[in-house]
DNA sequence: GTCTGACTCACGTAAGGTAG
DNA sequence: CTACCTTACGTGAGTCAGAC
């Protein structure tokens, strides 16, 4: 619509949601889509939106901006700059880990964040402490902990966090051992084998009474089409009940399998099974303690997202082909092309050594 | 002191796309 | 037509800030 044909809340309503689209696009597909979709006059009005904006909140900074400054300069007098952080980042094992911590040091959600009590910094873990399915670090207080924990299928089992390195190692060979004698091919399902497997698993390495490993469950399942990722429920202490969450989400996400094109189901069938999954999973949270309006709020941002993400998707995809089948029309006309040119050569050909022979003949 | 939610990545799989 | 490439997915696991 033009401007001045609907009120100024209206507008900025309108170009609010146009910004937090746009916002969902990448930075190249974004400026596509404002050079090529937008009108002139469009483009202009989303840019004196976007100013507006932009002083509204930097009108409502200064009152902040002293605390702002305050919390900053607190935090490296107590804990260095936060951000400088050790060689590798943290609990960084490698460059990607670093990148990534740079980049989550600029999300927005950082700048969001409130004043927070001090709290000491994790550090990696010595090497000899260090092994795949346990996360260890070291606290700045020289302590160094260690948590195990493995996934079978959709469960997740983590341990609680212990300071012996052995005892985490000694939980997470348990751990495994339960794992496999759970995904034992030929046996019975996983609800039925896991429970024992898990038990005897830890009997056997003494990992009772005291040595309780303070195990929780938590189940995990696909809905990367749906919401971009796994859908997790609250860790709880009892198998049991983990294994009857798993059981009903299974049951109302429909089979999965690893390299399923989820992205080429129609979209009434993948509606239908993420209207299922969503009301289980909602209803698991709550039953173990969750808010519901607030689990679904989540829900309900995240799908939103990947709806955007699979729209942009489609129209890429709708893109290639159109662009392939010009291509490939294009291609047909110039074979086609060349065609009636080669015919029309042979033709002037035979016309001409038609005449030639007339000639020939009237001369005999 | 410990737990947990959320995010991220690596890797393997299946199906579509495409160059030769 | 086919082998190879690309894409989107599921799965298992690591990480860390914030909550309890």
């Amino acid at each position: 619509r033009e401007s001045g044909t609907t009120s100024p809340e209206m507008d900025g309503r309108l170009l609010r949601r146009f910004f937090e689209d746009l916002r969902l696009l990448r930075p190249e597909r974004r400026r596509e889509v404002i050079s090529t979709q937008f009108s002139q006059a469009q483009r202009l009005a989303l840019e004196r939106w976007l100013l507006s904006e932009r002083t509204q909140e930097q009108g409502a900074a200064p009152a902040s901006v002293a605390t702002l400054q305050q919390r900053r300069t607190a935090g490296r007098r107590r804990n260095g700059d936060r951000h400088a952080a050790t060689p590798g980042g943290g609990l960084s094992r490698c460059g990607r880990r670093a990148a990534v911590a740079a980049a989550a040091a600029m999300t927005p959600r950082r700048a969001t964040c409130r004043a927070k009590p001090f709290r000491p910094r994790r550090v990696a873990a010595p090497k000899d402490e260090v092994s795949a399915g346990i996360c260890s670090w070291r606290e700045s207080c020289g302590r160094t902990w260690h948590v195990a924990s493995v996934a079978v299928e959709n469960l997740r089992i983590r341990a609680g966090a212990v300071q012996d390195f052995r005892v985490a190692k000694e939980v997470f060979d348990a751990l495994q051992a339960a794992r496999r004698a759970g995904i034992a091919e030929g046996c019975e399902a996983l609800d039925v084998r896991l429970p024992g497997a898990l038990e005897e698993a830890l009997l056997q390495r003494g990992l009772t009474g005291d040595r309780d490993p303070r195990l929780r469950f938590c189940v995990a399942v696909p809905a990367r089409c749906w919401v971009g990722g796994q859908l997790r429920t609250p860790y709880v202490s009892a198998l049991g009940v983990a294994l009857a969450a798993r059981r009903r989400l299974r049951e109302a996400r429909g089979p999965s399998s690893a390299g399923e094109r989820r992205d080429l189901a129609t979209e009434e069938e993948s509606e239908a099974n993420w209207a299922r999954l969503n009301t289980v999973y909602i209803s698991i949270c709550t039953e173990a303690g969750a808010d519901a309006t607030a689990v679904a709020a989540r829900l309900s941002v995240l799908h939103e997202k990947r709806q955007a993400r699979r729209l942009e998707q489609r129209q890429e995809r709708s893109d290639r082909l159109a662009l392939k089948m010009q291509r490939q029309f294009q291609a047909d006309e110039a074979r086609r092309a060349r065609r009636a040119e080669r015919e029309l050569q042979r033709a002037e050909r035979a016309s001409r050594l038609a005449a030639q022979r007339e000639k020939w003949s009237i001369e005999s």
